[in-house]
DNA sequence: GTCTATAAGGAGATAGAC
DNA sequence: GTCTATCTCCTTATAGAC
């Protein structure tokens, strides 16, 4: 029993050194993006050495993999979640507002991919690939259910709709926003969520951000 | 005379090397982004040897900038032939439509910068800078007029909206539908100014697309 | 001004001691 | 499993012949 006890403390601290990894390759892949961010750097941030660093993740895009992967499940933890009685209107702009919010705490878009080679090596990875396609699933079907209550544009393919929503949570306007004017973060998220669902012509919109 | 001559063919032929260094870096940078993009593709590109290139620029960064002044050179002449007559909205989906078309023509998005040292290094090139503020003055009083005209949201500060409309010059929906959706160049135009300036929300809109 | 050849340094990945 | 020290490859940049 002691034996097993041991191995379980073993198994606990590898895990819990596997998600201190996670936690700062999520954070140095934000600031840096892919390339910039070295293993090196990654090993030092958790307080590791390089080799140890291997013993978790046999190569970089292993690592950054599963750090999207962690990523989109928690999307998916967030999408599962939502209240059942709002609109699929509704829905979709809570769902913006909280990829928006993790953003500006620092994080990753939660669909970001926006280099090629990053793209590339991401649709090699079945278990990214997965769970990608099951979030797009549950955001499809909320489409179809706005489209249908006449809240999302009927005139616009479903594919456009719903990549220009990945986009909006990627959208290099709010890091110019963040550095370039006085507007507050929720200010910053509010105006991009009506930005996106409302558009910049017109009349002043009167527009329910997504709560927190 | 003949001296002359020989000088003047020796410059014009350093202008055209020059300028196919240009057209070179500009392609392999969309393609491939600023830290794929080798200083020895660009050589093999050309069809020079990497001391050459060194010779017309001292480094990657000033190779990157000339290219992005360049580009910059591009819209603020766009900017500058817009028919008068047209409303400062109007105005706007001509210019966005342009981007667009640069864009889905190989080219850059006309304002990228998405990553945080590409952005550094491009704020520290005075020539760029210099350009991008003429061309920021141009567009605020575009956004400013048609903000008058009650063509564009007055519930939003004029920053939201020309990050915002920088950030759909650049928008990676555009490449996510040229990969996956069967929708051809121009419908893929005309959905992302539609969609920039109506928004996703609501009933469909009857739109007049950037013409070319 | 252009080339061949090479320096200098960085980053991913690993060997081998403990 | 973790560390020190190292390998190897790639990329920017340059020296020196022509």
């Amino acid at each position: 029993m002691r034996i097993l006890d041991k191995i379980s403390f073993k198994e606990q601290t590898f895990k819990l050194r596997e998600d201190a990894i996670l936690d700062a390759a999520h954070r140095l892949l934000a600031q840096k993006g892919f390339d910039l961010m070295t293993m090196d750097e990654v090993a030092a941030d958790v307080g590791i050495a390089k080799p140890s660093l291997y013993k978790h993740f046999v190569s970089k895009e292993q690592l950054v993999g599963a750090a999207m992967i962690r990523l989109i499940e928690g999307a998916l933890d967030f999408v599962d979640q939502l209240p059942p009685a709002e609109s699929p209107l509704a829905k979709m702009k809570l769902v913006l507002g909280w990829a928006l919010r993790v953003r500006l705490g620092g994080g990753l878009p939660y669909l970001p991919a926006t280099s090629p080679q990053v793209r590339e090596m991401l649709t090699k990875n079945m278990g990214y690939v997965t769970k990608v396609l099951k979030l797009n699933d549950l955001l499809s079907d909320i489409v179809a259910l706005g489209k249908k209550a006449g809240e999302l544009r009927s005139d616009l393919p479903d594919e456009v709709i719903l990549f220009s929503f990945y986009a909006r949570s990627c959208d290099p306007a709010v890091d110019y926003l963040r550095l370039y004017s006085a507007l507050d973060n929720e200010t910053i998220i509010a105006h991009m969520i009506t930005g996106c669902f409302d558009g910049l012509a017109g009349a002043p919109k009167v527009t329910v951000a997504g709560s927190r």
